[in-house]
RNA sequence: GCGCCUGUAGCUCAGCUGGAUAGAGCAACAGCCUUCUAAGCUGUGGGCCACAGGUUCGACUCCUGUCAGGCGCACCA
């Protein structure tokens, strides 16, 4: 059960019956301060303009429709028309018992009807990944989590660039390399070249090989790798090309084919095929992008780097073309990521392929552990630049946000191991401020996790999780688990088994292992 | 020159899409372990929310402009 989304729902019934007003526009806050509720909603200022009445008035007319409800102890109208809503034990104790019990507590339905493709990290097979990578799939990968667990079908996916100048750049890279001749123009350097020419077979496979084996240890999976290459091959780019033609959104100049994406909002028009004959690497995106449609996704999602934004015009024009002339209704999102810079000691460290002093993610991942990794890489906001300085990253563990977290983990898990029957029960647990602190805060996870999937924020999940351990170590300050008293033993052991619960399926999400033990 | 992103405590960042007294963590200082994990807890100090206007009953949040930083502006991929 998601609660706020209930309790908007019941502001929404009595706005209408008292006030015959249809409205979406019913904010609903976690208030900072205790002492104004666990919900607060300042619904009646924000309609008071449209209504034409005080706020005092809207607000006692909700108040008194919703105290009808069993779901609070006390509504407050407060300052100049602030709803608090207090939520009553028995609600709390109802989601303590939810948590526990559902394996999957969070769980919702309310993206069912998206059917989405998400992609990401889609790094070029032309050498190792690094942490910028490595930041789109923790992101990317947590977004798929998150999106899955509200009801939304998902499908990861990996386009694999490999075909066109930059691989034939890599093999005649590689190539020199083995038989010790210079390396091309414009060639790859780097001692992964040299790795790479002492391997068998394609480099271009062994490279994706490699990418695939950080990735695994990074656990973000791929439910498809989708290579450039078959699109050349089934003639999908030709078919893509023609079928525009054919709608009337090309048009030749200079020698070269033009595609008319100005006409769905981009800033200038494209080239599709080059004066020279050759296919430009946007016109095998489009053919990609047609493709996934095909595949009957409703939602197409991109995660892109900064370095990349100024495609997002074109290829959002792209998917409305096709969307329309295909008669089909897709919504498109591209998330941008702004990048991350590596930093050792300070110093920024460069992450050229080409001068080969690139340090990848495998190397950022051996140093520090995946979950390290995964959790700073998915506790920012995307779209801030992200400076990572390796030494500060080792250094701060002892520290570091994401063993906080673990540890509150494992220290429940360490007094799990003390008791024989770990027997609970979920009547009046509710017997002192910090354990209502933490019902209150497990009662919002379906929430957090709807916010975070809607918005594609992972970085909701990390606040939450460190919320949630803090308000957990207090209470184990504060108070005994285990004692005399079977009674409150088992009162006791309700609240930290639903925080055990959250806590590893919040951590599950963004990837992070929950230790039983540290 | 144009476009996108960013500017919040000494540092790293949140701020729930316009609401109440702007919050965490780190760093600093002072306390708390004979009892379930002290990788923890409690307390203190620390702010012209880049700047200037505007909209509004109400702005860190929306609009305009300025400044600073990042990233883009190909018949490259």
């Amino acid at each position: 059960m998601n609660f706020k989304l209930l309790l908007k729902e019941m502001i929404k019934e009595s706005l209408e019956k008292n006030f015959d007003l249809k409205t979406d526009l019913i904010p609903i806050t976690y208030p900072e301060v205790k002492e104004f509720g666990d919900y607060a909603s300042t619904v009646a200022l924000a309609n008071s303009k449209v209504l034409k009445k005080s706020p005092k008035e809207i607000a006692e007319k909700i108040v008194s429709d919703l105290s009808k409800k069993d779901y609070f102890s006390r509504i407050d109208i407060a300052g100049p028309g602030y709803i608090n809503f207090y939520l009553s034990d028995k609600v709390l104790e109802e989601f303590i018992k939810k948590s526990i019990s559902e394996e999957n507590y969070g769980e919702s339905d309310y993206l069912k009807e998206k059917n989405i493709i998400l992609e990401y990290v889609s790094a070029n097979p032309t050498g190792p990944l690094h942490i910028g990578h490595g930041r789109w799939a923790a992101i990317g990968d947590s977004i798929a989590n998150l999106l899955k667990m509200c009801g939304a079908k998902v499908h990861r996916e990996f386009y694999i660039n490999d075909a066109g100048n930059q691989i034939n750049l890599l093999r005649q890279s590689v190539e020199a390399v083995k038989n010790g001749k210079p390396i091309p123009e414009n060639g790859y350097h780097g001692s992964y070249i040299e790795d790479v020419a002492k391997m068998d077979g394609d480099p271009v496979l062994n490279l994706l090989e490699m990418q695939k084996k950080t990735l695994s240890k990074f656990r973000v999976k791929f439910d498809n790798y989708f290579s450039e290459l078959t699109l050349h091959k089934n003639g999908e780019v030709e078919k893509t090309i023609e079928f525009l033609k054919k709608s009337g959104h090309c048009y030749e100049l200079d020698g070269a084919l033009w595609f008319k994406t100005t006409e769905f909002g981009d800033d200038k028009d494209r080239v599709l095929i080059k004066s020279d004959g050759e296919y430009t690497y946007f016109a095998v995106d489009i053919a990609y992008h047609k493709n996934k449609i095909e595949r009957d996704f409703n939602t197409i999602i991109n995660i892109l780097g900064a370095d990349h934004h100024g495609y997002v015009g074109r290829i959002t024009a792209a998917i409305k073309i096709f969307a329309k002339e295909m008669n089909k209704n897709i919504e498109s999102k591209i998330l941008i990521g702004q990048l991350v810079s590596l930093f050792r000691n300070g110093e920024p460290v460069r992450m050229s392929k080409r001068t080969g002093e690139m340090i990848t993610l495998e190397e950022v991942i051996d140093e520090i552990g995946s979950d390290a990794a995964r959790y700073f890489l998915v506790m920012r906001k995307a779209d801030t630049p992200l400076d990572f300085d390796i030494e500060l990253a080792k250094k701060q563990t002892e520290e570091n946000p994401v063993f906080y977290v673990q540890y509150a983990h494992a220290r429940i898990s360490g007094v799990l191991r003390n008791i024989e029957k770990p027997d609970f029960i979920t009547n009046s647990i509710i017997d002192n401020p910090e354990a209502r602190d933490i019902a209150i805060r497990i009662a919002r996870y379906p929430e957090v996790c709807l916010d975070s999937a809607i918005n594609m924020e992972p970085h909701r999940i990390t606040q939450y999780l460190e919320d949630l351990s803090s308000a957990f170590h207090r209470f184990y300050n504060q108070h005994r688990i285990i004692t005399e008293d079977k009674m409150l033993t088992s009162k006791r052991l309700a609240i930290i088994l639903a925080v055990r619960n959250v806590l590893k399926n919040g951590l599950k999400l963004i990837g992070v292992e929950a230790p039983e033990k540290m």
